[in-house]
Order: structure tokens, then C-alpha cells, then sequence
DNA sequence: TTGATAATTAGCCATATGGCTAAATAATGT
DNA sequence: ACATTATTTAGCCATATGGCTAATTATCAA
């Protein structure tokens, strides 16, 4: 993994797109090849072969040829990065508020004990 | 939420980019005024704000106006539709690879039983 | 060999993105 | 009132993005 910033840039904004995410759902559930994976688009065929640049260019994606057929196929250990990401600053997020909550329950408290 | 699709577009655009994601490292400790926030990059002010303004518009942050500071807060809710999708996929995808492994352990027995 | 099929390349276009400087606003401090 | 500080707006620029059509290439099938 040359660059861990670099990588996350390219995964995050190949995942910016419901065109690309809808690829990837399709993708979950079975290899496909370019024409068949394009079919339910609405879109010519280059401009669906960009989006499937961008996933492959960002790793989402693998594929190969076969004679005239491309077939393409998800890279499950592709999304590691962004679990590690996301997950990590969801840790430190909510303690954040966990430590606000501590500190506006401590002074509710303190503001009991000054009542009366 | 009006529009779930459009959501992770913005969130995951707003992510896909280093400068934007330091910034939320560095609000996930403490909120911060503008200045504060934009004083660690190399970047002049009027260029910072419009990582600012893409990180409000996702929704990752909030601000307010208090005089004339301006402070940001990170949205800690914000995340939740990328995780929801993300954790969504990877057991997709990753139920996809142990079948894919039931299926070569399979074969690979197959194969054993067809030898010599 | 000829035609159809699958994908790709080339090139055009409009809009978005990410940077800048210079100037304008809006509060605050003296 | 005046200077300082904290943003904000306006406008410029280069490159990237996401769409298209038309033309090419490569393979397969009859």
C-alpha cells in the first residue's frame, strides 16, 4: 500500500456516485461482464466505462479480458481502508460526546446540589 | 433525511479528500474556531473555507456565528449512513468470498476424490 | 470471408473543483 | 472615530468530472 491519504481519496470519491455504488452492489452478488453490468443503466456505454475505471483505478474493482469479454469482480479487501478510517473516527466522535455528556450530567449535578 | 442516495453522495465527496478529513480528525477532539482550524494548512483562508463550506453542506459539521468567530463542531450523526453502507457491502461481499471459498474447498475435494 | 458483437478510443462539451488575490463586511478594542 | 481582527465575497484560472457521438479494434460465429 504505496500511500494510505492517496488511497482513501480514490476509494472515498469512487464511492461518490450512485452509478458507482449501485455497480458495486451488483457486483456483490456476482462477477459480471462490462455489457451485462451496464444493461440497467441509462447511460452509453463509454461514459459507464469511465465509472468502471474509476472503481478499478481506486482498487474497488478488479477485472480482466477474455477474448472480447471483460469480466468484472469486486475487491472485498478494497474496502479495509475506509472500515479503518470511518470506524476509528466514529470511536473518537462519540467519545466526544460521551465526555460532553459527562460534563453537562456533572453540572446538572453541581447545579442540584446548589439549588435550594 | 430527503434523500438517502444524495447523502452519501455529499458525505463520501466530502470525505475524499485529505485537507477535509484532518479537519475532522482535529474537530473530533474539540470545536474550533476558523482561524484556528485553517492555521495548520498551507492554504490561504478563502480556499480553506470552501473545504469548510463542502464539510457543513455533507453535513459532517455544524457552525455558528457567534460575533464575528465563526465556530465548527463536528455532526457525529453525520456518519452514520457510511457506515450503514459500508458494514451493508462488506458482509455482502465478504458472504460472497466464503462462498467462493465453499466453492473451491469443494472443488479442491472434488479433486482430491478424482486422483490417482 | 464476412458480419455481428464487445469493448475501446478519440474528441467534444458543460459544469464542478480547488486553488489564488484583492476587496468588502462586520465586530472588537483603543 | 479608527485600527485591527475574523471572516466573507467576487472573480479569475487550470484541471477534473461526467456526459455524449462517431469511429476503431478485436473476437467470435456462420
Amino acid at each position: 500500500m504505496a500511500n494510505y491519504q492517496a488511497t482513501l481519496d480514490h476509494v472515498f470519491h469512487a464511492l461518490a456516485d450512485n452509478t458507482r455504488r449501485q455497480v458495486l452492489e451488483r457486483l456483490a452478488r456476482a462477477p459480471m461482464t462490462v455489457s451485462e453490468l451496464a444493461r440497467p443503466f441509462d447511460m452509453a456505454l463509454p461514459s459507464f466505462l469511465q465509472h468502471l475505471k474509476v472503481l478499478e483505478e481506486s482498487g474497488l474493482i478488479v477485472t480482466r479480458k477474455e477474448g472480447r469479454v471483460r469480466t468484472c469482480e469486486i475487491n472485498a479487501s478494497s474496502l479495509t481502508p475506509v472500515e479503518d478510517w470511518v470506524s476509528g473516527q466514529r470511536e473518537v466522535w462519540s467519545s466526544r460526546l460521551d465526555r460532553l455528556d459527562a460534563l453537562l450530567m456533572a453540572r446538572a449535578s453541581a447545579e442540584d446540589s446548589e439549588e435550594i
